[in-house]
DNA sequence: GAATAAATTGTTTTT
DNA sequence: CAATTTATTC
């Protein structure tokens, strides 16, 4: 192991190798580097890899340390654990389930299934499917599971009311359901881990005897139940070494706490805490714009990041007509950057939610510009190709009632609603399964539906011999035909089938590869590999091809020239968001992730009207841009007196447009709301609430928006780059661009 | 029971 | 607007 090539900290976090260890890294500072080192030395040092469990939240980011490790050490690492949350989770609990009462053939249901399953529930149940959105319960009962709050607990500790009661009810049906179905959702995964460790000792001691050396990626994200099962673990051996950056936490709306990793030192007082800061992927420019917008928040560790590296490129900035104008722009400029010899797989559109990508994409492609989208509707969400996964479902794990209802009429064989109904009642009867109705059918069943329910079953039955003497791919592939859903779709000559037609091809070619990868894979594994999988994990040509996906998933992510579209406010910050504080600093993490991605080039974009619900929306500014200080930016406007369509610009003053949608500020003492609705970067001009750069003097008492009161001590610099140093009564001394810091003079 | 027409409804972010 | 759900007709 060669640690000449890493700075001293991420020496130091290599070398540590007993005890707690925390790594705070900050974005682009070597943190996989460092990692994948760390699990090298211990090899080296001779710790078996099947002692070692990394942990981490997206399979690509597994992928990669493994894959790093691998070119390290080569194959001796190979019986690390080096896997997701979940997958480790579904590992474990398909060796030891059984002790839950739970058969090993389970099945993960993902937010769709659960979606349905939730659906049903309410409609059974008969209460109003208006007030209890299978997506509002969903979350309810997504968060209770990260909390550890089981149905009687929720009881207990929400109002005495109706709503609650019914959710009560919800949420207990929804559990006893699932376990009849032997089926798990995503929170499952980690709850039933967790409880299977708490309430069978023998079992954790197993992993903990197993895993001597526990690490874990991205440790700001972990929820309340994946910090309990990290402690679990690592209780004897205290090895538990954990990197992530608070500045760097997007999921507290997935239960992440941020306080796991800010009380790290508080949970094991004796940890090695070691600060990597040195950042290695961005210019300083970038660098120092990312450092400035995430300073604003409070509720973090303070740090700052530093380079070696040249200032580089300001931040090009760019005020769009439209959302279809910025898409244009940016098409252009990734043009422009190509002819400049930059290649296209070293470019990103990073934007807010998924949506956003429809305009750039249709930009891209009448340029002509190859592209990927990451995200948004997945593979394996298509209707086809669930059909396909519920065939196999049902024949891995026959008490899936949901899965065998989805199918049992497709492709069409005349098993309409209430047949399926009187096979339904009789399985909750006799307290089978749906599956065994089928052969058990009710004596109410007239002679016609008895008849095709009787060859469905024939079907099923004749599959699930077959499963167990064909090879995986070539079953996949003769039961699209024998169950007639190839046939469906090739005979229906429009492109539509023949998308579906190309999509179920390449299941088949997933699980050809699957089975090329796993030696020996059986169909539940693979099950469990498409359930966990996500959309950034499906392998894609990226030569030549321009990244677009969502800030989210761009997080341990890098490029050459990173563009951030949709900077205003209600987008980003989301509309969500502007209200709540904590939400907003999430928020503002966001922007700090998505501007770090950056290393050479970073574009920040907006439109000055979007369409948003199908109707025209106008929002000022993101209050994130007017956090970059204003030297390290170059607008387009400004600079080049240019427009994407070559149109004149827009007046400077409103006219009788639309007023944008004030931003409501609860915590604004001075009601300083934003009156710059056309306010361009770089062109200081519309900013009138807030003084300007004239009347301070030091000795000057002023208001802040953010820190209140407090006393101008020094006022530095001239023009754009005027700066104002200000002592406040609670916050202490601080500095601010003149132009841009929410302060105005107090009367005295 | 199936095919078609009408109506409704929704947009964070993801394992 | 687009996709899904519900109503209507055959």
């Amino acid at each position: 192991m060669d640690v000449s090539k890493l700075n001293p900290e991420q020496r130091k976090a290599v070398e540590t190798t007993e005890g707690p260890v925390l790594i705070l890294a900050g974005a682009g500072s070597g943190k996989t580097r460092t990692l994948t080192a760390r699990v090298a030395r211990l090899l080296e040092k001779g710790v078996p890899a099947w002692n070692i469990l990394a942990l981490t939240f997206t399979n690509k980011a597994a992928k990669e340390m493994k894959e790093r490790i691998e070119a390290m050490v080569g194959e001796s690492a190979a019986d690390a654990w080096i896997m997701t949350f979940h997958s480790a989770c579904a590992r474990i609990l398909r060796r030891d389930i059984e002790k839950l009462g739970y058969k090993r053939s389970f099945v993960i249901y993902d937010s769709d299934d659960q979606q349905s399953l939730l659906k049903d529930i309410v409609k059974r149940m008969g209460v109003d499917d208006k007030a209890f959105s299978p997506k509002s319960v969903s979350s309810l009962i997504s968060d209770a599971k990260n909390h550890l709050i089981l149905p009687a607990e929720w009881r207990d500790t929400h109002a005495d009311d109706e709503r609650s009661e019914t959710i009560y009810n919800i949420y207990l049906e929804y559990e006893t359901r699932l376990k009849a179905l032997n089926a798990l959702d995503f929170d499952d995964l980690l709850v039933k881990t967790l409880e299977l460790m708490v309430e069978h000792p023998p079992v954790l001691e197993y992993y903990r005897n197993r895993f001597r050396y526990v690490m874990v990626d991205e440790y700001q994200d972990t929820n309340e139940v994946q910090y309990r099962l990290c402690q679990l673990l690592t209780k004897e051996s205290q090895n538990l070494c954990v990197v992530g950056d608070d500045d760097q936490s997007i999921y507290s709306w997935r239960g992440a706490d941020i306080h796991n990793i800010l009380d790290f030192e508080k949970d094991f007082p004796n940890a090695v805490v070691i600060k990597l800061e040195q950042n290695y992927r961005s210019t300083a420019n970038i660098l120092d714009a990312a450092n400035q917008v995430i300073a604003h928040n409070e509720q973090r560790k303070d740090k700052r990041l530093w380079t070696e590296e040249g200032e580089g490129e300001k931040i090009h900035t760019f005020c769009a007509d439209d959302d279809r104008s910025e898409a244009t722009w940016v098409a252009n400029r990734i043009i422009e950057l190509h002819k400049q010899g930059d290649a296209y797989q070293n470019m990103a559109v990073l934007y807010r939610v998924n949506a956003q990508s429809r305009q750039v994409e249709d930009m891209l492609v009448n340029s002509g510009i190859a592209y990927n989208v990451y995200g948004g509707t997945k593979f394996y969400d298509r209707r086809e190709v669930r059909d396909v996964m519920a065939y196999l479902r049902v024949l891995a794990n026959p008490a899936d009632d949901m899965s065998l209802r989805r199918i049992i009429n497709v492709p069409r064989r005349s098993i309409g609603d209430s047949t399926v109904s009187l096979l339904e009642e009789h399985a909750r009867g006799n307290e089978m399964p749906l599956y065994s109705a089928l052969t058990d059918m009710p004596e109410k069943l007239t002679s016609r539906p008895r008849k095709c329910v009787q060859e469905f079953a024939g079907l099923m039955t004749l599959l699930s011999v077959e499963m167990a003497t064909m090879p995986l791919p070539e079953f996949v592939e003769d039961l699209m035909v024998r169950t007639g859903l190839r046939a469906q779709y090739e005979n229906d000559p429009t492109d539509d089938a023949a998308d579906r037609l190309k999509n179920m091809e390449e299941v088949v070619n997933a699980v050809r590869q699957f089975a090329a990868e796993h030696e020996g894979a059986t169909l539940e594994e693979y099950l469990e590999n498409v359930a966990l999988i996500t959309d950034m994990d499906t392998t894609k040509e990226t030569d030549g091809h321009v990244t677009l996906m969502t800030m989210h998933s761009a997080k341990g992510l890098e490029f050459d020239n990173v563009f951030v579209i949709g900077m205003e406010e209600n987008v980003f910050p989301s509309y969500r968001c502007v209200d709540d504080k904590v939400k907003l600093e999430e928020e503002r993490r966001l922007c700090y992730v998505a501007m770090t991605r950056a290393r050479k080039r970073l574009y920040l974009s907006r439109a000055r009207q979007r369409m948003v619900f199908n109707q025209v929306n106008m929002n000022p500014p993101s209050r994130f841009l007017e956090e970059i200080p204003r030297r390290l930016m170059e607008d387009e406007w400004a600079t080049r007196h240019e427009r994407a369509f070559g149109k004149e610009p827009p007046p400077m003053r409103s006219t009788q447009k639309p007023q944008p949608r004030m931003i409501k500020r609860p915590d604004d003492p001075l009601n300083l709301q934003r009156s710059n609705p056309l306010g361009i970067p770089g062109v200081q001009k519309g900013i009138s609430a807030v003084p300007q750069t004239a009347g301070f003097r030091a000795g000057d008492h002023v208001m802040h928006r953010k820190f209140g009161e407090g006393v101008v001590t020094d006022l530095v610099g001239t023009g754009v780059d005027a700066r104002i140093r200000i002592n406040f009564t609670a916050f202490g001394p601080k500095e601010f661009s003149l132009g841009l810091a929410p302060i105005v003079k107090m009367e005295d």
